[in-house]
RNA sequence: GGGCGGUUAGCUCAGCUGGUUAGAGCGCAGCCUUGACAUGGCUGAGGUCACAGGUUCGAAUCCUGUAUCGCCCA
């Protein structure tokens, strides 16, 4: 094996475990139970096929493929599912580019070969997603991999849109739909962003019409506008009902001042009586609440803008043909001319913008498709209230939950051609014909020929039905039985509208299961500087790059290393150092293990799935199995809570710093026989299964260093991959942890004098441990190895009661007391002071937890095993307290018959 | 304007349903070219857990308020 971990390996490792088919779906090995069954199933958001890889797929693919290595090990039926999404708006405004580029366009090629090119641009960045996926080591079923404008996902969005029609949830209607003026299509109203910008107020003044004034009453009303482009569609003005400024003008008319217009002052609710002047103009077609107000009484809308942004011929010269901003100029220049501009106040109004391309939206009343969204929403709300649908982090629920409370119909046709066509056709006779099949003929009418609805469905009308149309649906086959619902739905919260919850209304509605029970929601992923990543800043990092200089594993550490579900991180290159640090001590530790567990394979003493050959009774190996044993427990759990920062945080702390920091040293000198031949092959047998464990533990977070290591290993055959999950409960041991951890406690004392004393670190030093349990007293015996190898002990006494002197120094640790021999530099009486403070830190902390146990609240409120764990160690601590106190006697009386200098014994 | 979060070591962040001596990674200081690893080892410094009240036997953790930063929605 090399002196360093070398990334550049991991493309061999995906190949192997492709070749040997181990993302395929096995049959399970556990038995699985209602709240924790064994088959374990998802499906991957599907990236954009207009995008490359960045570190949002990072997270949505690593994070999940932790949970997913980790279910399949432990021995879960699990069935990934991979796919990518056409991305209908991008992939439109991609390939229109290009054709721009080429000097040509959509319109003058037609929309056949526009098609053609649209899907050779997502073949083509199908396979480079693809590619990119797997360097990510993502362990998804390919051999299921899905398109949402495949021809399977077709048949399922026809489905969907077919019987959403019949049921009535699916309507056609004019409404006012937010319009992309250079997208060229309807959006939907969260593919709007709104953004607050400084603009205007501009008042008109608007005459009343010949005849209306009353004597006396006012001759004109003065409404107040952010956009005078629009004035053009007003008409008619509305008042609060109860506004008593205007009750008199209700019902008599006004004159437009540029379009002549006769319209009706007419009284609405809607209208907001301290904005403005209380008085608004009424433009149906441009305005969603002008929309209902001119439904309420009675008026039609005229159109101003058309589908590019200008002036509709309406208007008339000079405005005609201007553009919106251009003709909001010649608007207010028009009413300043005419006298009827009446002030122009500062004002900041919420503008929308276009997700896609950040154009300025025009809400526009368009004929469109809808989806009610009310009904279908309404079993999703219930579903996270009664816990059948569980968000996390849970907060999200209640975001969830505000959200379907305001939610409106979903417009669902785009203007587009890259997508799946609307199954609407229309016959002359004006009748409108839904079907799955294309009809010969109206049914109304006759008439063959029908037209098709020329629009396509927005994306996320296909991805929404993701989780049904990758198995099949609507055919309920096999792979529909088996995998839907899903078990857990992984993705970023910058979704979760657009996305989760239209998987789940829609997924609900078609088959009375919501689609997955758990949703984990990440953050989002910023750059060091804590902005959100984005194109035009051009700050994303290059995950590919990533991956090239450090490996996949140190990328994954990166996304996983103390992330909690739902909050942001930041990228970082050191935590990406950091992963691959950890990727390099995981290959050394492999590296330093290798020729032992050669041995042990020589020997017969080779492991067999994480169970050592040999069983030892030393406390050094029961405790590394013991402590492997805890961390894969908690590990688990919190796997199993969806915790995966935390759980790779318990398999790296009991890797580092417990089997290479601790166990691996104390085995050093075993397995150079210093110990004999029984304590050899015990550490021989020991290490090859402590080994095998932490690499199984260790391997949904680091995958492929994992792999290739457990791969140079003997007695190993196949994957790891594929190895199940090291749990062995039976391996916990209280007594091997309480027999070893003082005496690591006494390694680190003596460390620690060490550099307190700044003594070199070669030197070895003379201790003395004593300890006055007799059984205690063996095990320190048999461990002695410990202090001598990890502390330099030489030479090294166990007794009962401590013999030194003058010149050393006193630890005391549970169950006994640590001498160290630092001759001259030993003060007696600043050594009777440094003892003096120690027994009396002792019994602070004593005191401290004593004080707590004569408190009756406490006792009799505080849990059993609380109350038991503070007796204990007021026990432990005041047995500590009175040896410190002891030792720091005998020094004083030592020191009151010397000059108080000691010399070394 | 409505809603939801964050505020813990120099930096980035963990700390679950209240009981720890408050942790990690990185950084910092000192020592260590010891045959797994300097992408390393050992030791250490560093925190009145934003602030003010409250609940409780006990609060970083629960409640209220304040400050401040951020996100979502209108």
């Amino acid at each position: 094996m090399a002196p360093a971990y070398d990334a550049s390996g991991e493309a061999a490792v995906y190949a192997a475990w492709e070749a040997k088919d181990a993302f395929a779906p096995r049959p399970p090995r556990r038995r699985g139970t209602a709240d924790d069954p064994e088959h374990f199933s998802l499906v991957m958001p599907p990236p954009n096929v207009t995008g490359v890889l960045h570190s949002g797929h990072a997270m949505d693919n690593q994070i999940p493929d932790v949970l997913v290595r980790f279910h399949r090990m432990r021995g879960d039926s699990v069935e990934w599912v991979p796919g990518m999404d056409h991305a209908g708006i991008a992939t439109h405004a991609r390939v229109e580019a290009k054709l721009r580029e080429e000097g040509t366009s959509r319109h003058a090629i037609g929309r056949e070969r526009f098609l053609e090119r649209a899907w050779a641009f997502a073949r083509e960045h199908r396979d480079v997603i693809r590619a990119q996926l797997k360097l990510l080591g993502v362990s998804a079923d390919w051999a299921r991999e899905a398109f949402t404008l495949d021809e399977v996902r077709a048949r399922a969005v026809r489905e969907a849109f077919v019987r959403l029609y019949e049921q009535g949830l699916m309507y056609r209607a004019r409404a006012i739909i937010q319009w992309c003026p250079s997208c060229g299509t309807a959006l939907s109203d969260i593919e709007v962003e709104h953004e607050e910008r400084p603009g205007h107020l501009w008042y008109f003044a608007y005459p009343l019409a010949e005849g209306e004034a009353e004597a006396g009453g006012p001759a004109e009303v003065v409404v107040a506008t952010t956009r005078p482009e629009t004035v053009f569609g007003d008409v008619a003005v509305a008042v609060h009902p109860e506004d008593e400024r205007y009750r008199a003008l209700v019902g008599r008319h006004l004159v437009h001042p540029l379009t002549g217009r006769r319209m009706p002052v007419v009284a609405d609710e809607a209208v907001v009586a301290d904005f403005g002047t209380g008085a608004v103009k009424v433009t149906p077609d441009h305005d969603p609440v002008d929309f209902e107000i001119a439904a309420r009484h009675g008026l039609s809308g005229v159109r101003v803008l058309a589908d590019d942004a200008t002036v509709l011929p309406v208007a008339g010269p000079p405005f005609a043909g201007l553009d919106r901003y251009a003709a909001r100029e010649r608007v207010v220049e028009a009413m300043r001319a005419m006298g009827r501009l009446v002030r122009v106040e500062e004002h900041t109004s919420s503008v929308g913008h276009c997700t896609r391309c950040g154009t300025v939206v025009e809400p526009v009343a368009s004929p469109q498709w809808f989806v009610r969204m009310r009904p279908l929403a309404e079993p999703v709300a219930q579903a996270v209230r009664d816990g059948r649908l569980r968000l996390h982090p849970a907060h999200f629920e209640k975001v969830l939950l505000e959200w379907i409370d305001n939610l409106r119909d979903w417009c669902v046709s785009r203007q587009l051609w890259w997508g799946h066509p609307v199954p609407a056709w229309y016959g002359a006779c004006g009748s409108v014909i839904v079907a799955r099949e294309q009809p010969r003929r109206c049914p109304t009418c006759g008439e063959e020929g029908l037209r098709p609805d020329p629009d396509v469905l927005d994306t996320w009308f296909s991805s929404g039905l993701w989780p049904l149309s990758v198995f099949g649906w609507p055919e309920r086959g096999e792979a529909f039985a088996r995998w839907y619902p899903t078990s857990i739905l992984s993705t970023g919260y910058d979704i979760l509208f657009f996305w989760v919850l239209r998987m789940a209304v829609l997924g609900y509605h078609f088959t009375g299961k919501m689609p997955f029970r758990d949703v984990l929601l990440h953050g989002l992923m910023r750059d060091e500087l804590n902005r959100k990543v984005s194109k035009s800043l051009g700050n994303g990092v290059d995950v590919a790059e990533v991956i090239r200089t450090h490996g996949s594993d140190a990328l994954r550490y990166a996304v996983t290393f103390g992330v909690t579900p739902g909050n942001d991180i930041r990228y970082r290159e050191e935590r990406t150092l950091a992963g691959r640090n950890l990727a390099n001590k995981i290959w050394n530790a492999t590296r330093f293990a290798r020729p032992y567990l050669e041995q042990a394979v020589r020997l017969g003493l080779g492991q067999r799935d994480g169970v050592p050959a040999r069983a030892s009774a030393d406390a050094r190996d029961r405790w590394i199995l013991s402590r492997l044993e805890e961390a894969r427990a908690a590990v688990e759990g919190e796997l199993l809570a969806f915790e995966v920062g935390e759980g790779l945080r318990r398999a790296q702390d009991v890797f580092w710093d417990t089997l290479c920091d601790w166990y691996l040293e104390m085995a050093k000198p075993r397995l150079r026989g210093e110990e004999g031949e029984a304590s050899r092959l015990d550490c021989l047998a020991t290490l090859d299964a402590a080994v095998e464990r932490v690499l199984r533990l260790l391997h949904p977070f680091a995958p492929f260093v994992t792999e290739s290591a457990w791969q140079a290993l003997p007695g190993r055959e196949g994957l790891l991959m594929t190895q199940s999950w090291p749990a062995f409960p039976a391996d916990r041991s209280p007594a091997a942890e309480a027999a070893l951890e003082p005496v690591l406690e006494a390694v680190r004392r003596v460390r620690n004098l060490r550099r307190a004393f700044r003594l070199p670190p070669g030197r070895r030093l003379g201790v003395e441990v004593a300890v006055p349990d007799e059984a205690a007293r063996a095990v320190w015996g048999a461990l002695s190895g410990v202090l001598v190898h990890l502390a330099g002990a030489d030479p090294l006494s166990v007794r009962e009661a401590a013999t030194a002197g003058a010149g050393w120094v006193t630890e005391v640790v549970p169950g006994a007391t640590v001498l160290v021999a630092l001759g001259e530099a030993v003060d007696l009486a600043a050594e009777v002071g440094r003892l003096e403070a120690e027994a009396a830190q002792l019994e602070k902390e004593r005191a401290r937890i004593a004080a707590r146990l004569t408190n009756p609240g406490y006792l009799a409120k505080a849990p059993a095993d609380v109350v038991e764990g503070d007796r204990a160690r007021v026990a432990d601590l005041e047995e500590q307290a009175t040896r410190a106190r002891r030792r720091r006697d005998e020094l004083a009386a030592a020191l009151a018959g010397t000059d108080g200098r000691g010399a070394a014994s």
